[in-house]
DNA sequence: CTCCTGAATTAGTTGACACTAAATTAGTCT
DNA sequence: AGACTAATTTAGTGTCAACTAATTCAGGAG
């Protein structure tokens, strides 16, 4: 199944390097954080309750994903605002999107 | 960065789900398997190579991959020949490809 | 049948991952 | 100063991922 597709070839060089991203990403609590990020910066204690995640759990994830480039903190007084600072992470929550969040997925959500 | 984007939120309840497909990618050997796979379908032995894995190591990734219905072993004699069973995994390696391999990669790689 | 080959399986090891708990840092407020 | 709060860091633990080595399974050839 699924036909030949000689395209994907030029992928096989970068397999090692997208691989890192995805593990970045292959994360339920990672996704669940990315997809907040989304939708606007916020704070480290708004990210915790989201993913129901304890402080030092969360705070591990984020640093995580800071050294990879993927996010960014901007210090506020006593709090930390996150953002997305890889465009590329928009563009697969967008792509898995299209790929999880099918025309009956959404029809379930409202019923 | 990254403008607000509530598109996303239908993704969170999705999250784990995506994650578990995730993990399958997050891999350069499956990676490059399913690079290989999406040009066409390949025996074991093929993949080993392309893969530099042993025989035993690819038989486990493919075990794996098998179990979550990205792929497909179809037998022939002695051999076994296997092909992409999850379109899903097409769609992402495009998107991959789309990401990591850049004009300016593409060019590096001619030169 | 025996021998061989391609593939799958099992057992065991090593390292990475994801958490908790405790200690630390940094900023605010009285 | 001291007390409090948000966040980070460190240490320790249990689980899972990815390999090697050895064994088993299935098909083909002599």
């Amino acid at each position: 199944m699924t036909s030949p597709d000689p395209q994907i070839q030029d992928l096989q060089s970068q397999a090692g390097e997208a691989a890192g991203f995805l593990k970045q990403l292959a994360n339920e609590k990672r996704l669940l954080i990315l997809c907040r990020l989304a939708m606007g910066e916020t704070t480290v204690s708004e990210l915790c309750e989201i993913a129901d995640l304890s402080q030092s759990a969360m705070s591990q994830h984020l640093a995580k994903m800071r050294t990879e480039g993927l996010v960014s903190g901007r210090k506020d007084g006593l709090q930390v605002h996150y953002s997305i600072a890889d465009p590329r992470c928009v563009g697969i929550l967008h792509h898995l999107k299209s790929q999880f969040c099918t025309a009956a997925d959404a029809l379930e959500g409202k019923a």
